[in-house]
DNA sequence: AGGGTGACCCGCT
DNA sequence: CAGCGGGCCACCC
């Protein structure tokens, strides 16, 4: 269950508020993985929780990143209806950039 | 045990 | 500011 890299991305991600958005490196370096931005992004991939909001999760330069392919516009379309305001296909994440997660398992 | 994949990050040019 | 390449991590076959 919550014994991997792997289900720790699914909490913190799902700690996100509505209308802001966080990075996969934020989330990797949370989880004492600097370096694990790419094993984020795998786990957002399967994103096999639907109570994680995987489509607000962005890459760390503030671009929308991925969705699967063609659905990046769909990811984008719904930030923007969160009242996330997207600038040139780029997020402020100095606006919306959300990091004040805390310890899964301490609720 | 090894190789391939992926919704990434960072530094350099 | 944009583009290219190398590096790192975790999961599946």
């Amino acid at each position: 269950m919550n014994d991997n890299f792997f289900e720790l991305v699914y909490l913190v991600v799902a700690q996100v508020p509505n209308g802001r958005v966080t990075t996969y490196s934020s989330v990797a370096r949370f989880l004492n993985n600097p370096r694990g931005s790419r094993a984020v992004g795998w786990a957002m991939r399967q994103c096999p929780y639907p109570k994680v909001p995987c489509h607000r999760v962005i890459k760390a330069d503030g671009s929308v990143g991925g969705y699967g392919g063609e659905g990046v516009v769909k990811k984008a379309s719904m930030l923007r209806k969160e009242g996330i305001q997207i600038r040139r296909g780029k997020i402020d994440l100095s606006k919306y950039l959300f990091t004040n997660f805390r310890l899964p398992g301490f609720d």
